[in-house]
DNA sequence: TATGAATGAGTGTTCATTCAT
DNA sequence: TATGAATGAACACTCATTCAT
């Protein structure tokens, strides 16, 4: 069986071109996202999803093959609303400032929606879904370009790289988890974690 | 009453006193291990927990008054073996040691069972566990006596302990879930993370 | 909030509009009256009831959150039945023959079901279901209404009342256990026992 | 098979000789009593008896061959109790002066444990259990023989038994869920209403 | 004889998914 | 194309009963 074809069921059943489809869709993907934020994962099922979108279960079954589908929808909006402005970094001139600028766009996006954030990087785990959002590694890829011209002489970018998001990933999380409102503060502790980070680790 | 004894069905029901039920308790927290490792979350059901035992649903029920108090035991077994290494930490000379201790342990910890340790990691904020692991907040004060040890003028310790908590846990499953292997390079770069952190946030 | 919206779980899902919702929401409840019958409260399940009503498990539970709110559906539905012809004893010249009416009212329902009557008289007590069928307190009124008709110097109107249901109940609920057969008869014992214990109480 | 085997699983395992196990098997009894009286029907499960007994549950077990043997023996206990009171009737002068002493003996049972007795009362009827209480047809030929004795000429003294019965536990039940404390006021009612009932049960 | 750990059939309930209308 | 009634596999959990110790 091909990669593809493992994968049916994630994909939407069918571009909506029809501007009415269109946002038919897109509503049934921001009821999955507040079903997430107001009632969690135990909450999230697709008779609640339909609801709240204020469509009928069929018709979401018509856009969405699958319940894991929609997830992976809801978690490609918010990747690519987050690559909107991560996608920029490459356009600051040193290479520090573009991490600083991807560092930034990453915490502002965490606290925009704090518990979706969360509960959608639990999901994207989930080996049903992993690979599914390509973005992810797109992200990294950028990641790679950016610390590459940060850090020319970097042996393996691609570890780094994978260990910054984790762990921007790990200081965001635990604070939209605890509540926390000072955006600041937490953009500084991020840039201490990194920068501190990169410092040490070209030592290594 | 005390915070935990709120939560009833969150307690086992009975300690087991005689060998024959230790055995039996055991060996459910056990299954439910291998459970949550090959199946994941999704195959995590009491009757695959109670098969997997050797045992029937009717004694799993019998030590454990509901599918999360299975869960909670699992987490405090897995919190108390790490904290019997964890609490060695304080027997170092220089707050540095200390640290450096607690990250060896974190990462060997978690080489052990990576996959385990990262869905425990994810059960654990679900409001309804939250709180019934107490070794978490443990753990946490623990790193906030070393951090005031390591970095006696520290603001803020325990910011600064959440925050060291959220990276090592977010580098160290990043690491597991690609499957890294080489325990001695994880390490380096979550030292790297950790010291570079606090030698930056210190300043700010 | 109204007494009746504190159960959830005991009130409809939802009110079928559509016709193909009515029938099977009436089918299930006669099955429900069937297994009563037939089986027992030992034998009443809601898989059986499914089953016998010829729908699925998932159907009924779209229309009944629970077990109990399927028994609460059934007693309403009995009891609206019995109101219909309960009511028309207002409508009889004399208090007297008001009485009468409703004994006969009272002798014919049982008769027509005697066993499931019987079980349903054992439900409403449960604590679970008392209160959720207001058409009890109802008959209650009326026959108080009736009573001060029929005996306008009566003390207590309420506490007759009450032992006047308590007579009739234990009277038909024994006969119908007992397979009578003879209306006609059942219902002079039955007049002997109200009128009997109406002479006599006023005295006291 | 034989009508005695059917119930075989009905009758007490064993005969206790001995002081110890008779002991054993009231303190079982008794504890079946309160746990219908503390937790209803819905409570009222083996290892819970047991448990309120003081006693485990192979015990329980080694005494009544099943659940069901031991709510008859509580039955038959509740109606010896009863029926030591209930015998004096007969030594009564007049048949009214007896029916009046059985009347007080009902209403005062009833008022020693309401609860219990409504609960045993609609035990009574099950199906697997009618019968294996010898003493409810003793209560009522007792009955018998006291109508016998007050009205002479009554036709079919057993109906009229059976309509007393009735009609005396439907009001007593219905006082005890009521929670009616008032013995004195209870007892004139009941008596209003045996005595109502013969007067005019014997015209026709 | 007493114990209580163990059993497992049975029951209530949920929810992803289908399909007739 | 939209609807929502219907489906049923799956799951959490209970409790009467057994039996090794």
């Amino acid at each position: 069986m091909s990669r593809l074809s493992r994968h049916r069921r994630l994909r939407p059943r069918k571009t909506p071109s029809q501007p009415r489809s269109a946002e038919t869709v897109a509503s049934i993907i921001e009821a999955a996202a507040q079903i997430l934020e107001t009632d969690g994962l135990e909450g999230f099922n697709t008779n609640a999803v339909a609801r709240r979108a204020g469509v009928s279960i069929g018709s979401l079954y018509q856009y969405f093959p699958g319940k894991d589908a929609l997830t992976v929808a809801l978690m490609r909006r918010e990747t690519m609303r987050f690559h909107e402005e991560a996608a920029a970094a490459l356009d600051q001139r040193s290479g520090k400032a573009a991490l600083e600028y991807l560092i930034g766009a990453s915490v502002r996006q965490q606290f925009k929606r704090p518990v979706l954030a969360r509960l959608l990087d639990i999901q994207e785990s989930r080996p049903a879904l992993r690979d599914a959002v390509p973005a992810v590694d797109t992200l990294q890829s950028l990641l790679v370009t950016i610390i590459k011209r940060a850090k020319p002489g970097q042996r393996r970018p691609e570890v780094v790289a994978g260990d910054l998001l984790a762990m921007i990933r790990g200081l965001v999380d635990a604070a939209g988890e605890r509540g926390e409102s000072d955006i600041e503060d937490l953009e500084r502790r991020v840039r201490a974690a990194v920068f501190g980070y990169l410092s040490r680790i070209s030592r290594g």
